[in-house]
RNA sequence: GCCCAUGUGGCUUAGUGGUAGAGCACACCCUUGGUAAGGGUGAGAUCGUGAGUUCGAUUCUCACCAUGGGCUCCA
């Protein structure tokens, strides 16, 4: 009888007599690899699979161990499932639903006839714990979906019944660990002492299927590690994030403001409108050396317009109507007809295209009040937004272009990890499979052109059009979707655009929806946390703080204000009688740049004394030196401050 | 929008069926101090809004408003 023969990753082959489970062929290479054995990835798929699974012929695997960053998928699997027999150990009259494994942990929804409160997660952690420590091994077992419906219609649990009827298969697989078990595909570990670090998050309620007509559930939030010190280091990094909150930081910042009166309205104060205005100066400052122009267009329209543009009908449900003896009118929720408007309000010849309108006006969505979130979501909110009018041969360059400039925005911002995701044509769509080809192309080709790695989500395109989505990954390694390009066949079309072709005669641009930054609002949020709002000099609303020691040295602060003033730096002189210590700790919880120290010994030499926010000191240091190394880190919207480099020529 | 939770001086918060205490911030006074909080005094709150229960509500009930978490990720 023939062998049958398994491929390994170092391309050796072993050999058995009949079918080998994953775990078998784990136990032929070692006692010890079969001991840490929880899956396996068989030719090349993307999931992983169970170590109970038989191998074909000929199956090249990758095996799966409980200490790998892929182990933690299986361990997370199971360790959702013994939180719901931990679940149910305690209150046998709650019915079980789903626990699927997400990004950083999973979840367990429980249909219970109490709602879960705080103190619940306590108890379920320790009994999780329970559970582990008994070392149950976890067995798979192969039902026909007859008797698991039998079988699960008897203990009452109904949804689980909804999902076997739903499968329509001839058989399932359970997963039985001691006393319980569960409908489940698995993978799973060998036995629930594998779960070695564990933690339960948080409660939440959702829907059973996330259909709000359907039952609420309690869904209680965990992840699972496969060790403490990871474990640790997430738990971390969640206590990090929530320091890191914009909304907490901007407020203890004095940046934003929110008013029950305007819900998912942002103010900006005095300081926070620096730093969006700075940023918006920056974005002027590159539109004149891409080629763009700034236009301004109106707030208000006569709801005919987004009659003709489609948004009355795609969108009106995110829209703000006025309806005033003038007729029916709407907020513009997005700049692009108005610029259809002023594009086709001329005559353009091929020669002029591609037009780039750029238009930092104000937008407003009727968001859904339960979606609102401090900057990252809002109502009311300005983009860097701007559309391209060209023709079909401009588009590459034009993509090219974009991704340029993009490039450079990100990295001047200190933003180096980000993924470009190319979405295709979705199964619905306008335009001619001619046209989608094109399209498509060109944005292959200007990623390939420009060496941009990027991935593809097939179908994941918009009606109109093909797009890139730019997903910024921040500091704490949570990603955030915020630059954007869309093709668009469609508005051309409805606003009947057209240009003459060298040909003399009409032809249709096409439109290219783009931000850099996206949405400010949002951006400014986002990059908050991304620098724990330690901002670079140039975006700081106060980059130089003074402070004095005593009041001897007011006249010659003074002066150092005026001095700094006049170069056009921020600065503020901390002048109240109260200590250094004092004064120099709400500088650095106010995250200024710089504290400019004085006493007797500054005002004698004519010097200063920097701190830096990050503690760093230079003494001694000429005024008119320190300004001409401020003013190269400003000019420069440099990341790191060069001071912290320079070498200190005198000492006290 | 839906589910759950929360809402107390500017901020962070304690607390109670008999109308509230603290810390920070603020004002004034003392302190003029060299790298992350010096001391004292004082002012400041109809306890989110409205209604109900009660002799009496900030506290209990209901409604509304806002905020927070969640609502795609297939057993």
């Amino acid at each position: 009888m023939a062998k049958i023969k398994i491929h390994l990753p170092d391309n050796s082959i072993r050999e058995f007599d009949q079918e080998p489970t994953i775990l078998e062929v784990a136990l032929n290479i070692g006692a010890r690899l079969a001991k840490d054995t929880v899956g396996a990835f068989i030719n090349d798929e993307k999931e992983i699979q169970d170590f109970r699974q038989k191998l074909k012929d000929g199956s090249r695997i990758k095996i799966v161990t409980l200490n790998s960053i892929e182990g933690r998928e299986v361990i997370r699997h199971s360790a959702a499932h013994v939180m719901a027999q931990a679940v149910q150990e305690l209150w046998p009259d709650i019915k079980v639903t789903i626990g699927p494994v997400i990004d950083n942990g999973f979840y367990y929804d429980f249909d219970t006839p109490r709602p879960f409160t705080p103190d619940v997660l306590e108890k379920i952690e320790k009994q999780m714990q329970e559970v582990i420590n008994r070392d149950l091994e976890i067995v798979r077992e192969e039902w026909t979906s007859e008797k698991a419906i039998a079988l699960f219609t008897k203990m009452g649990e109904k949804f689980k019944v909804e999902i076997i009827r739903d499968l329509n298969v001839p058989s399932v697989s359970l997963y039985r660990q001691g006393d319980w078990l569960d409908l489940c595909r698995g993978p799973h570990l060998q036995k629930t002492s594998q779960i070695k670090a564990f933690k339960i998050l948080s409660i939440a309620s959702a829907y059973w299927r996330g259909d709000e007509k359907r039952e609420s559930l309690q869904r209680v939030y965990a992840t699972a590690f496969e060790s403490k010190p990871e474990l640790e280091r997430h738990l971390h990094n969640l206590e990090e994030a929530k320091k890191r909150d914009h909304r907490k930081l901007g407020k203890e910042l004095g940046l934003i403001f929110f008013h029950p009166f305007s819900p998912g309205g942002a103010f900006f104060t005095g300081k926070g409108t620096i730093i969006f205005n700075q940023l918006q100066n920056y974005m002027r400052e590159l539109y004149k050396e891409y080629g763009y122009q700034e236009v301004i267009t109106p707030q208000l329209f006569d709801v005919e317009m987004y009659h003709c543009s489609g948004h009355y009908d795609n969108y009106r449900d995110n829209m703000y109507f006025t309806e005033t003896d003038k007729g029916q009118h709407s907020f513009k929720p997005m700049n692009c007809p108005g610029h259809c408007l002023l594009y086709a309000s001329d005559l353009h010849s091929y020669r002029e295209l591609p037009i780039r309108f750029a238009d930092f006006g104000r937008l407003h969505r009727a968001e859904r009040s339960g979606t609102l979130h401090g900057l990252t979501r809002v109502r009311s909110l300005t983009q860097d937004d701007a559309h391209i009018f060209c023709t079909m041969l401009q588009l590459q360059s034009e993509i090219k272009s974009f991704m340029q400039f993009l490039t450079r925005v990100y990295e001047t911002l200190g933003m180096n990890k980000y993924t470009v995701y190319l979405s295709t044509r979705p199964p619905k769509r306008l335009g001619s499979d001619d046209v989608w080809d094109k399209a498509e192309d060109a944005l292959t080709e200007a990623l390939k052109a420009l060496n941009i790695p990027y991935t593809v989500n097939p179908g994941d395109g918009a009606f109109y059009g093909p797009k890139l989505d730019i997903m910024f990954t921040d500091a704490l390694d949570r990603p955030w979707q915020l630059g954007t390009l869309q093709l668009d066949f469609n508005l051309p079309e409805r606003f009947e655009l057209k240009y003459i072709g060298d040909d003399n005669k009409e032809h249709r641009p096409v439109i290219l929806h783009r931000a850099i930054l996206g949405t400010l609002e949002r951006f400014i949020g986002v990059f908050l946390e991304h620098t724990a709002g330690k901002l670079p000099t140039w975006l700081a609303p106060i980059q130089i703080q003074i402070l004095n020691l005593t009041d001897r040295q007011k006249d010659y602060c003074e002066m150092l204000v005026k001095s700094f003033r006049a170069n056009n730096i921020r600065v503020h002189f901390d002048d109240r009688v109260e200590k250094l210590g004092f004064k120099i700790r709400e500088g650095q919880l106010q995250k200024i740049p710089y504290l400019v120290i004085v006493g007797e010994k500054e005002v004698e030499t004519k010097t200063i004394s920097v701190r830096l926010l990050g503690g760093e000191q230079k003494n001694a240091l000429d005024l008119n030196q320190f300004i001409n190394t401020l003013n190269s880190e400003i000019g420069g919207r440099l990341n790191k401050s060069p001071l912290a480099e320079l070498k200190q020529e005198v000492s006290h």
